[in-house]
DNA sequence: AATGAATGTCATGCT
DNA sequence: CAAGCATGACATTCA
């Protein structure tokens, strides 16, 4: 018996598949190993070339940022003016692209084209014209603006922004977002920010909490910020770190937060960047899990309000805020329908205007920074979740309409505050404070209950009173140790807040009724309408049939003749119908005595 | 200064 | 019975 070889005799066998497959249409590169490998190779050069062309894209979007800079008024990037001498680039892979020879004009319009093209090609997120104005709402020009301070202007830390814009941001930006994500999961964009980050981490970070806090903020914020510290002096640079904070911070938590500083350049590795800025990095999403489990009983009530958690909201419950990241959970929410305690600034989409209030303090906005200046240890769940303690000599720190702009201004805004105070107890409020009268009198309103509550200090936010679930609240009341007085005004606070709603919720409903009412009217009027037509209509119907009828009956009477063959009168006689549908013809005689006797007896 | 709209607050009844 | 809701009536603020 001959032996083939196997191979061979595989060999011969796959030749025999193959010619049958070839019958079938199908090529022999299919199966051809080599050839499936030129492709593969083929495929991955153009790889290759496709993500060196995104690199290239991606370095020049750097240098456009670090060209550009947000116009505080009008809200765009504008080409920034030639930096003074110190300011030399600190990152090194720019250097290249920042010595090439261009003029800075040539460079301005290449960079303005590439951004476009970037724009376009890269974010997949939309129309060119619709980018500018996310621009405009991310954080970005936050952190623009506070570079641009200038050094012996106390910089606002990150935790001076009001953040409880950042959610919402957050939603209104969800495809700029995950662009940016998609951005930041690109190797090389990676390894830039890394080497910046590297940088940045080798200062002598003297406020090392606000490094913490800094990687709370939506990624494009600190991706932008970064973008822009090639043109960015050191002092200045840290100077985004530098915030109030350690003044108010208590020493035992800054010394914490100081001792997670190793941590964090550990951390800043080009692989965890994006697990820094959002919250899958192990260190962060540890703390979250536990303290989102921790709360998870007593915070699950409030949470059907939201959205589902997103990665900001994950954010928020990290340890450095996450009083902040409870309180956006179960304030926002409710006002989100409720309308009580809107927010809703108009200045709420300008963060460079928040930045310094502009007289556009919002409630929530004043607890974020109540909480941020008073970390409290647990005294009980809620005490931790919500409440703002009015310590009675940080007045001008909590007190609820003015305290956005944090230590930077303080004795302003305490000013501000004593003469509102002075105001609102004369009952009458002049406004030389406030530029918008609407916001002045929502604030007015909101601070009565505020001012009340202060004045009697109690430990919780208005809204806080207001909105928790009845359970929650007795439990919160049984918790603190409450006089009379307080107890009696917490629940007018919940009772006129509840109240509240329900007026507005009643006048809506009634609004509602009222144009369901005139719809309804306008209906019944085109039927009514249509009705009187269709009478009309019938009548006119009816009234040529009796025409008919008329007509008909006469020629009847016509061809009716007697034996002498003359016609019958019809005044004389008429056609009448018995049951049986015989037809008889009567003398009206009886009818003409009738109305002669008729006439005779009424004359 | 008068006026109407919008909104907050209170009283009351109902669930 | 307390809490909350609905709603009419009144008060306040503002344009």
């Amino acid at each position: 018996m001959e032996v083939i070889h196997p191979s061979h005799q595989n060999m011969d066998q796959i030749d025999i598949l193959w010619h049958q497959d070839i019958d079938l249409g199908a090529r022999r590169e299919v199966f051809d190993y080599n050839h499936r490998q030129k492709e593969h190779e083929l495929r991955r050069q153009r790889e290759l070339e496709e993500e060196k062309r995104r690199h290239s894209l991606l370095e020049q979007q750097k240098l456009l940022l670090a060209q550009l800079q947000l116009d505080e008024e009008t809200g765009e990037y504008i080409p920034r003016p030639p930096p003074a001498a110190p300011l030399q680039p600190p990152a090194a892979p720019l250097e290249v692209t920042q010595n090439d020879g261009f003029s800075v004009e040539d460079r301005d319009a290449m960079v303005l084209d590439a951004y476009l093209q970037i724009l376009a090609e890269t974010f997949s997120v939309g129309s060119t014209e619709s980018s500018p104005v996310c621009f405009d709402n991310l954080p970005v020009s936050t952190a623009v603006s506070s570079i641009m301070t200038p050094p012996e202007q106390p910089v606002l830390s990150p935790a001076t922004f009001p953040p409880s814009q950042l959610p919402q941001l957050q939603r209104t930006t969800p495809d700029l977002e995950q662009a940016w994500m998609e951005l930041l999961s690109l190797p090389e964009l990676q390894q830039c920010l890394n080497m910046q980050m590297e940088e940045m981490t080798t200062y002598p970070v003297s406020n090392s909490p606000e490094v913490q806090n800094y990687s709370f903020y939506p990624v494009s914020d600190l991706t932008d910020a970064k973008r822009n510290s090639p043109k960015v002096d050191a002092t200045e640079f840290i100077n985004m770190f530098d915030g109030p904070v350690p003044s108010v911070a208590l020493p035992n938590e800054f010394d914490q937060m100081k001792a997670e500083v190793p941590q964090l350049n550990v951390t800043f590795n080009a692989e965890s960047l994006c697990d820094m800025f959002y919250p899958n990095t192990p260190l962060e999403e540890t703390s979250c899990q536990q303290d989102f489990e921790g709360n998870k009983s007593t915070i699950m009530p409030e949470i059907p309000n939201k959205a589902p958690f997103t990665p900001m909201d994950m954010c928020s419950l990290s340890p450095g805020d996450e009083s902040d990241g409870d309180k956006q959970n179960l304030e926002e929410a409710p006002d989100l329908d409720s309308g009580i305690s809107s927010n809703a600034s108009p200045n709420a989409s300008s963060p460079a205007k928040s930045v310094y209030g502009s007289g556009s303090f919002s409630n929530s906005d004043s607890e974020m920074t109540d909480m941020d200046h008073n970390p409290r240890s647990a005294e009980s769940d809620y005490s931790e979740m919500f409440s703002i303690n009015f310590e009675p000599d940080d007045f001008d720190l909590t007190a609820p309409a003015y305290a956005l702009t944090g230590p930077s201004q303080p004795n302003e805004e305490s000013h501000k505050q004593l003469r509102l105070d002075l105001a609102e107890d004369s009952g009458h409020h002049d406004a030389p404070f406030t530029k918008d009268k609407q916001k002045k009198r929502f604030d007015v309103r909101l601070s009565r209950d505020e001012q009340k509550a202060k004045a009697l200090n109690i430990p919780f936010t208005v809204d806080t009173i207001i909105n928790l679930p009845v359970d929650d609240f007795s439990e919160l009341m049984s918790k603190q140790q409450l006089n009379e007085a307080q107890l009696n005004l917490v629940r007018d606070i919940r009772r006129r807040g509840k109240n509240k709603v329900a007026a507005q919720n009643c006048r809506k409903r009634k609004m509602e009724n009222i144009c369901g009412l005139e719809t309804e009217l306008d209906s019944l009027k085109e039927e009514k309408e249509r009705l009187q037509n269709e009478k009309s209509q019938n009548m006119k119907t009816m009234k040529e049939m009796k025409q008919q009828l008329n007509s008909l009956y006469l020629e009847v009477f016509t061809m009716l003749k007697d034996e002498k063959g003359n016609s019958y009168s019809p005044s004389e006689y008429s056609l009448q119908q018995s049951t049986d549908g015989t037809v008889f013809l009567l003398p009206r005689i009886k009818k003409t005595f009738r109305s002669v006797d008729n006439h005779s007896s009424t004359s």
